[in-house]
DNA sequence: GCAAAAGTGTTTATGTTACACCCATGT
DNA sequence: ACATGGGTGTAACATAAACACTTTTGC
């Protein structure tokens, strides 16, 4: 096999695809390009990767560039390397899919880009390069995972109540679920930790709970599988 | 956004885990390499990207230079990119796995590789680069994939007993299955259709079926899900 | 006292598990 | 006739689905 020297390079990029959750629908983080190609056009959150840091790390230090997110759930979703998605010539993009707590979403616009802005996910602009394609495989990812995996967690604060994580499952499945059901399934895996403290409003208080990951952990080693 | 152009480049491999299924075990391809680094180590079929093609087409297009293998049931798996992977310097891997039927499993050494072998999965040799983690992870998502889409097939011949494909999912899943249960659930789904064919021996003869992928389709389509 | 969301159990239907014997062939 | 793997049904159990009213607060 010839050596490495020998051959054309492509560039690498990493690019994140953003979720967050405000209340009723999920919300997706998009940057306004602020140069070529797509200039000022909305994009996903990316960059080159540097030779010497790893593909989590690139889409880590991009994201807190572009964005000023730190700390979030970051996992890599699927790498996009058609030979025509970048006008600039051969870009291969290592996509990556990122949840954001709301309480960590205040967003000023970082180094790289003009402007960082939160948009409903059913209420896009029209997107630079393959962006659009890449959000639709984070979602059906996201879908698809938060079925059998507690990732839902990460899109909501610390402490939240059932009616919350339930609004959140209705709004990334994409159907409404029995009330009754859900609370009684959620609870039974027992990795829920029942605080008490309560939501006030114009109505009867709402329990809080947290996310016992160390539960979870535990749960998983023990073989046990959760499915919602 | 800086140009591509300033940005010093990795280079870009595509590295394909094939499974095979030899009527007891899952079997993995390897490939002898031919030259350094690794020299005349076992590795992952696997090579360059070119330029002008796409990812998916350089993974089919070195397989079938180093396998002699076509038509192959092919998906991308995860992309690894750790800066000291390759002694070469910096190399990012786009990692698929095939899954080989066994009545197209004639393999003879191709032009980039020296030799090319069928190891049974537990008893494998060392491993060029870091090819035994990318085994570990393709040998995880079969694992999880296997139990919600109708990818096994792609690992028996085209007619096949319901013996064999418990077997296939006892290897895959590592664990064993009830017969009845098993057959009860697989026909209960309405994709596989029996055949008039039967396989003969020192024993009742077991009947042949095959998976019918357009009524598979229309399932999917009326969104009825596949759980084994 | 009214509006608004929180909270709670039971019944029915469906799916999963466990389990053992007869069948058809080759030798 | 015997060895080998192929093929089949039922009962117990567990899980999922459907469903409506009471509670607690703020205003």
């Amino acid at each position: 096999m010839p050596f490495t020297y020998e051959h054309a390079r492509p560039s690498v990029t990493v690019d994140c695809v953003v979720f967050g959750f405000a209340g009723e629908g999920l919300q997706l983080l998009l940057v306004k390009r602020g140069g070529e190609p797509y200039e000022g056009e909305w994009a996903l959150p990316g960059g080159f990767v540097r030779l010497d840091e790893d593909l989590d790390s690139a889409a880590r230090r991009e994201l807190e560039e572009e964005t000023q997110l730190r700390e979030t759930y970051l996992e890599q979703l699927y790498t996009f390397g058609s030979p025509e998605r970048d006008p600039r010539g051969r870009v291969i993009s290592v996509g990556y899919y990122a949840l954001v707590r709301p309480d960590r979403q205040p967003v000023a616009g970082g180094t790289d880009a003009a402007d960082a802005r939160w948009f409903p996910l059913n209420g896009l602009p029209s997107l630079a390069f393959d962006h659009g394609e890449i959000i639709k495989v984070a979602r059906d990812r996201l879908q698809g995972k938060i079925r059998y995996q507690p990732i839902g967690f990460e899109l909501l604060p610390e402490k939240f109540t059932l009616t919350q994580i339930q609004t959140l499952y209705e709004a990334i499945l994409g159907c409404p679920i029995d009330k009754r059901n859900f609370r009684k399934k959620l609870l039974s895996f027992g990795f829920l930790e029942a605080l008490e403290e309560y939501v006030r409003g114009p109505h009867r208080p709402a329990r809080l709970y947290r996310f016992d990951q160390a539960r979870y952990s535990k749960l998983q080693r023990e073989g046990i599988l959760f499915q919602i």
